[in-house]
DNA sequence: TATGGATCATACTCATTAGTAGCTATCCTA
DNA sequence: TAGGATAGCTACTAATGAGTATGATCCATA
């Protein structure tokens, strides 16, 4: 294979920032500050590296979620931020490293959510319902492409296995609250590996349709998935009828 | 952008051999008897174009689905047949049309599916669960990764029309699908756009994970999922005792 | 047995792109 | 204000890989 694909980047520059939590920061800050190329306008901001390290990854997953990791050359990143390459390779060691800064940046609020859900005394089903939602939001956000695609085969086998481990935590979380739902009968009894697969299957899809149709928001949509999660196609007798009316007529509607 | 990438490929070959629904014979045949090159084996039947050519898409699914699509060279799916590059753009005119007829090879036995199913007349349920199991399968099948993974970034403007015009068309199966299912009373009533979305996105990510873990056949993954879907996280109510029980049991042991 | 088509290989072209060498400019600090 | 650190650019290298030009070989048929 290639020789340059067998370890974790080599970190050239002596000078090595830690890892900024994009995620946060993003989840804080509203897109509009956010978005544009640094150098051009603030001149007088010009020593902060945190924030152009920041615009490079955000520039690389934008570049990603249009046009593919693939299709994307470190000199489209480069002219987007309207810089040379060598800049770009200033903030940061190399391609992949990339991919993976904006996979953490999108797998980040997740782990956030569970952290959250943990501290919490609410049945599971509920718990679970809260996790969802932000991993609904996660996918379809600037950086959820990434998290999703990013493919074991573009990277190199540290990398990859970080991202496996990371991807592992999530699905074992998901797992974890199906089984205490079981439990504390808040959740249909079921194969919890299976349910957890289908449940971030169907969510991790969104970033696949949710660049050509931004309809509805992140949350929108999680919170429409998550209604289809919860009932199931099988009808259910004992709904309260008020609801259940409601809801024939509105759906009568769409097409 | 790339010149070579805004039209259908030029077909320079004059013989232009009919577009070979692959994935029927694929069913039909198990295999075995397709797997590996007949170019070393079989002198006697040299001159049969068709098995070739369809060997050279199989050649191609195998690699992209274990490669990725841009990391396999179409010198590494000429070495696998054990033929020369030229060889292989004898029988298919570029990459892209080999990624296209991976993809098109997974698709039709949905479609299939869905033909057989409109001339059913069970309840919606029972028809879509049926659609269902052979989507499921689909994924699970040597083209799923190529038909689930095939990009509008990396196809020509008309390729990624066709294939998304395909790809509208099982989604739109589903939805009818599931209004007829709120008409007929056997399913729960919901947003059918939504729904499907959620559906499909579960079995497609199966091609993300299936590769690695191949415990189980395609067909009681989807029999899995289905179950999933069927019943949905809230409990029921007015289940059977007798199953509720052994399935409560069943599941107290996986982890 | 000559001929033409079908099949396949050798050996290229050419474009793209990840990554780098080496130079310059600016700014902070002593 | 000298000197080092920071930040950036131009111009390269080197590898890869899609696609092709050209010609050899085999075989059926006239």
């Amino acid at each position: 294979m290639d020789p340059s694909r067998t370890g974790m980047p080599t970190s050239r520059r002596k000078t090595a920032p830690g890892r900024t939590h994009l995620a946060a920061s993003a989840a804080a800050t509203p897109s509009a500050a956010v978005r544009g190329s640094p150098w051009r306008a603030s001149r007088e901001r010009v020593r902060d590296r945190q924030i152009k390290r920041e615009a490079v990854i955000r520039a690389a997953a934008h570049a990603f979620n249009h046009k593919g990791y693939h299709n994307t050359s470190l000199d489209d990143i480069a002219a987007a931020l309207e810089v040379s390459k060598p800049t770009v390779y200033y903030y940061v060691s190399n391609k992949e490293q990339l991919l993976f800064e904006c996979f953490v940046a999108g797998i980040e609020p997740i782990r956030a959510a569970f952290r959250n859900a943990r501290s919490q005394r609410a049945p599971a089903r509920e718990r679970l319902k809260t996790v969802l939602g932000h991993y609904g939001q996660a996918v379809a956000s600037e950086f959820g492409w990434c998290m999703v695609r990013a493919e074991d085969q573009d990277l190199s086998p540290a990398m990859s296995a970080h991202i496996k481990s990371l991807k592992s935590e999530i699905d074992q979380g998901i797992r974890r609250l199906l089984r205490e739902g079981a439990q504390d009968g808040s959740i249909h009894p079921c194969d919890p590996k299976m349910t957890a697969f289908a449940l971030a299957g169907a969510l991790n899809w969104i970033a696949h349709w949710y660049r050509e149709n931004q309809s509805m928001t992140g949350a929108e949509i999680a919170a429409a998935f998550i209604s289809v999660f919860e009932n199931g196609l099988k009808p259910r007798a004992a709904a309260p009828a008020g609801r259940r009316a409601a809801q024939r007529t509105t759906h009568r509607l769409e097409r």
